[in-house]
DNA sequence: ATCTGATATTGCGCGCCGCGCACTATATGC
DNA sequence: GCATATAGTGCGCGGCGCGCAATATCAGAT
């Protein structure tokens, strides 16, 4: 990769540490209180140069979270072709959500601040794209007929979430992987030939 | 229901009207184009007043969307308790999303405008709490230890909202009542039992 | 090592937005 | 008909997003 492009990268991931961390420490509550300005500074940067990499203080802080998701593709297409798909989907994500164990302070902030929740939504759901057409791979079907890959990949963006809310809720009782398992065992079907063959 | 009350109601809506109306009338390319003031104006109310209802353009866009996610739980309350889950949600849902046939340029003019995202996901994801409520009365399980009321309700909005975005795709092929159903079909397992004890 | 062209960063300024506050208008319930 | 809670409004402030143009920075060729 060009190091151009490496550089913007380490600038954009800084504001975005920035902005979460900064965030963080105000807590769900002090949003109003996280300055454009301030973030700036804290990634040593112009007020002008954050607003070229992001367009809200929102999505500066979700951008972590959004980044990770827009992954979910690749790490289903990771997965060994011959496994099965509820194996391979539950693996995938307990992988791609779970390396490392999430931060709790950050997936707070952003699942618990009410000015957060749409871009909160929008990060989450950024793996749907991704993952209804790693899925639509593996199952051989027509993602323009079929909607079992977009609506599987929505349900299991859905599991996610899901499951980050109640990990956050829980205390150390559980470890996020096995919170994730259980919420997809849920909607990732064992067979899911008798639907696949049902939504054609 | 206190007369006063009706009219705050009214005023809500009619804001709400406006707003979606101009939003569709620039569509999806041109949201910025719709000004506060224009969005008051034709509410006939001041902007001030607008700004105590919605607290952003978005919101006032989506009103109608949240608001009707907000009924989910009722509409699956109100099928009878002694038919499966299965139906009975697709019923429900049906029920609250297809009376009337939703308004195509509404609907496009909210899921495929990038800047309401955001919004859009938050307005479908409304259905989700009062949903898994609901889902939990009728499986007798507990949601605080279940995973499955909660990961059902999303993955059953998420299938909502694919179907919306397939049924705006295609044309006047399928009623959206027929997506829909195809859509939850592929999430909501017609015996749910080998599910819900797995996840006890 | 130097130059050069591309590109990232910055400063400035504009228009709009959300909202707190205080005031006014309204009509509900007595 | 009146008192009073409540909805609507005007004003003003601080902040934000972004277009534009100038500047700084750096990769790559010579």
């Amino acid at each position: 990769m060009d190091l151009r492009t490496r550089n913007k990268q380490a600038t954009r991931e800084a504001i975005s540490r920035a902005a979460l961390r900064l965030a963080v420490e105000q807590g769900p509550g002090g949003l109003a209180l996280v300055r454009v300005h301030d973030i700036a500074e804290a990634a040593g940067v112009s007020p002008r140069t954050y607003n070229n990499y992001f367009s809200s203080r929102e999505e500066a802080i979700c951008a972590f979270q959004a980044d990770q998701s827009k992954r979910a593709g690749q790490a289903l297409r990771a997965r060994p072709a011959d496994e099965p798909l509820d194996q391979a989907v539950i693996a995938a994500m307990i992988e791609l959500y779970t390396d490392p164990e999430p931060d709790r302070a950050g997936l707070r902030m952003i699942m618990s601040t009410p000015e957060l929740e749409g871009e909160a939504l929008k990060a989450f759901s950024m793996a749907e794209g991704p993952l209804a057409e790693a899925i639509a791979m593996r199952t051989g079907t027509d993602p323009a007929r079929d909607l079992f890959p977009a609506v599987m990949a929505a349900a299991v963006a859905g599991a996610v979430r899901v499951a980050g809310r109640h990990w956050l809720e829980a205390g150390n009782a559980e470890s996020f992987a096995a919170v994730l398992r259980r919420a997809l065992s849920c909607v990732v079907p064992a067979d899911v030939r008798n639907l696949t063959t049902k939504d054609r």
